[in-house]
DNA sequence: GGCACTTATGCAAGGGTTTGCATGGATTGG
DNA sequence: CCAATCCATGCAAACCCTTGCATAAGTGCC
C-alpha cells in the first residue's frame, strides 16, 4: 500500500495541509502534532509522491547530464567529474540525469527539451567541441535555463563555465620536453574542441619561449574523440613523414595508441621517442612504460560545476568572478619522457 | 515564454480538453481540429510539462540506473551496458537516471526511495554483489516496482536478470590452458560476485574434466571491485606462496594489474607465465602482451535488460522463460598465453 | 473583562495534464 | 419528420502536494 499525505492527515486526526506543513517541520506547526504526524508518516513508510511536489513546486530537483553520446562516459576524466558532480547534488537533493547530444554535435535538443518539459531545473554540459557552443540559439538563453559548462565556454546570462588551465599544461609539458633537449615536438590532438587548441597555445608558447621553431607537419589534428585508434593513426602518418624525437598528445588515451605504433615498429621510448599526455587517466601509471602526463582533478571539476549550478537553480546570487573557473593543472613525469636522443 | 496546454487551447479556440486530446492525435478529434492545434503546438513551441503528464497519468517515464558507487562507471562494460539500455530507453521515451546504493551494499535505499518518491517506474541494477541480494526487503518486492539485474539475479514477481554464461567463459578459459599444457592455474577475483562465483565453478569443471588436482592455495579472493590494484595485490601474494604457470583473472583489469607484478619481477610473459582475463575491456587489446580474455557483448546486456523492463514497467506478459536470460561468451586469444613452460 | 496579539490549525486555490461522462449538432433510417 | 445513432467537443474530477489567507483558541495587559 502507498499512501499519500491525505491518508497520513486522516489517520494523524489532522488537516492534509497541517500535515504537509509538519512533514517539512515548518514552525508554523506545534512540535507536538509535528512529532505525532512524523512518527506516523515513518511508520507507514510514506514519502511523498515527488510529482505532485514538483508540480506544486515547479521544482524538478534534477539536473541534466549532457553529453555527445553514451560512450563519452568511457572517457576516466568525464567518470572523475561525476563523482564530484553526484557528491553536490546529492548534498541539495538534486537527481541526476542523463542525456545525449545524440551524436549530431549541434544539437541542442536534448538541453531544450529538459528545460521545455520540465524535467530537469538545470544542465551540465560535458560537450568539449567547438561545434557547439558556436552558434547556440537563443531560445535557449533567453529563456535563462541554468548551464554550466565543463571543458567549454558560453558566456551568457545564467550559464557557468569549469576549465582546466589548458594552455598551462601545454605550456608545462612543452616546456619540460625542451629542457630534455628536445627540438622536434611532434602534437597529436583534436583540433575542434577547445581544450585541444589551449593546449595547442601553450605548446606554441613554450617552442617560442625557447626560440624553438615550429613546423606545420608537426601537427596531426584528429577530427574527434581521443581514443587509442585515433593516436595511433595520427602516429603511423607522422612517422611517415617526418622525423622527432617527442610528441604531446591532447589525451593519454591517444598517447598510449601512439605508444603503441611506436614499440610496433622498434623505436625505444624513451629512448628514441618521449611521450607525454595529457588527463592522467588510472592506467597512464599502470603501462609499461608509464605515461607522463599532465594532471587535472576531475572530481574537483565537478564539484565546482555542480557548485555553480546549485547556486544558478536556486537563484542564488553568483558573482561574475565566480561564474567561470580555471583549474590548475600539475604535470607528472613517468617513464615514457627522457633526454632527447643526441 | 513557456506556454500550457490551456493558453495553446484559448488561441486555437478550442477547450483545453480536446486540445489535450489533439495533441496526441486522438481519434476522437476531427483531423481538421486537431491539425490546427499541433501546429498551432508546434508554432509557439509548447511542449507538454512532464510533471503534470507524470502525475496525471502515475507514470514516471523514467528509469533508474542503479549502480553501488559512480566510480562504477569507470567500468568499460558497465558503459558498454548502458549504450543498450540507452537505445531501448529513448525508443520508448524513457529517462534515465543514476541512483546509488551509497556503498553500502545492502543498502536498498535508493531503490525503495525511487519507488515510493515514484521518481521512476523500474530500476536496472547493475550490483554484481550477493549481499545486495541475498536478503531484499520484502517491502520491495511486495510492492511490484519491476527490477531488472544484471550480473546478479533475484526471482521475484516483477523481477528479471540478465547474465553472461560465466561458468561457460571459466570452462572455456581454463580448458584453452590446460590444452597449452598448464597443470597449476592460479584463480584470481572477488569471490563475493556471483558472477566470479559461476566462472570458478567453469574453472574447476575444466579442471575436474582433465584430471587436474585443484589446489585451494591456487586461489585468491579479493573481497571487493576488480581494480589492478586488487589484481596486483593477489598476485604477490600468490607469487610468495606457491608456483604456478598460469592465471585466470576474473577481469581484465586484475589481469593487467597482476601481469604488471609478474613482468616487474621479471618474469615472461606468456614465457613463464601465461594470463587470461575476463570482459574484453577494450584496453585488452592495446597493452603489451595483449590479454587473452573472455569476451561479452555488453550493449546486447543493456539492451535485453532494458527490454525485460519496459516490458515489465508497461505490464505487457512477458513468458516466464524470458525474464531471466544468460547471453553466451566468447573466448579471444592473445599475447598472453602461450605453452606451459616444461 | 474586553482588547490587541500571538500561536496553531483549517480552508481552498493553484500547479498542468488526462479522461470518463455529458452535451449538442449532424446524419441516417423508417 | 421524428427517433435513433454517431461524431466532435466541452465539462469537471482526479492526480498529490504547497501555501497565502482566514479562523479559532490561548495569552497578556490595563
Amino acid at each position: 500500500m502507498r499512501y499519500t499525505l491525505e491518508d497520513i492527515a486522516r489517520k494523524a486526526g489532522v488537516h492534509l495541509s497541517t500535515a504537509s506543513r509538519a512533514m517539512r517541520n515548518d514552525k508554523l506547526i506545534s512540535a507536538e502534532t509535528s512529532s505525532k504526524v512524523r512518527e506516523l508518516a515513518k511508520k507507514l513508510g510514506y514519502r511523498p509522491n515527488a510529482m505532485a511536489r514538483s508540480l506544486a513546486n515547479q521544482k524538478a530537483m534534477a539536473i541534466e547530464i549532457v553529453v555527445s553520446t553514451i560512450p563519452s562516459f568511457a572517457n576516466p576524466m568525464l567518470v572523475q567529474n561525476l563523482v564530484g558532480v553526484y557528491e553536490i547534488a546529492e548534498l541539495n537533493d538534486y537527481d541526476i540525469f542523463i542525456g545525449t547530444s545524440e551524436g549530431t554535435v549541434q544539437d541542442w535538443s536534448t538541453v531544450l527539451r529538459a528545460f521545455q518539459e520540465r524535467k530537469a531545473d538545470g544542465c551540465l554540459v560535458f560537450i568539449g567541441s567547438d561545434d557547439f557552443v558556436n552558434d547556440p540559439p537563443d531560445k535557449l538563453f533567453s529563456k535563462l535555463l541554468p548551464v554550466v559548462f565543463v571543458n567549454n565556454m558560453v558566456r551568457h546570462q545564467n550559464t557557468g563555465s569549469v576549465n582546466f588551465d589548458n594552455f598551462q599544461g601545454g605550456y608545462l609539458a612543452t616546456k619540460r620536453l625542451i629542457e630534455l633537449g628536445h627540438k622536434r615536438i611532434a602534437f597529436i590532438g583534436p583540433g575542434k574542441e577547445r581544450l585541444t587548441r589551449e593546449r595547442i597555445r601553450g605548446y606554441h608558447r613554450a617552442l617560442k619561449e625557447a626560440g624553438v621553431k615550429t613546423s606545420q607537419e608537426l601537427y596531426v589534428e584528429r577530427q574527434y574523440d581521443m581514443t587509442g585508434e585515433n593516436g595511433a593513426t595520427a602516429m603511423k602518418q607522422l612517422l611517415q613523414r617526418i622525423d622527432f624525437t617527442a610528441v604531446f598528445c591532447s589525451g593519454d588515451w591517444m598517447a598510449l595508441g601512439a605508444m603503441e605504433v611506436a614499440k610496433s615498429q622498434g623505436l625505444s621510448i624513451p629512448g628514441d621517442i618521449s611521450f607525454i599526455g595529457f588527463d592522467d587517466i588510472h592506467l597512464a601509471a599502470h603501462v609499461t612504460p608509464s605515461i607522463s602526463t599532465v594532471k587535472q582533478d576531475g572530481e574537483k571539476a565537478g564539484r565546482i560545476a555542480a557548485k555553480i549550478l546549485v547556486d544558478l537553480m536556486k537563484g542564488n546570487a553568483v558573482p561574475d568572478g565566480n561564474l567561470d573557473i580555471t583549474i590548475p593543472v600539475e604535470l607528472i613525469e613517468r617513464e615514457s619522457i627522457g633526454p632527447a636522443p643526441r
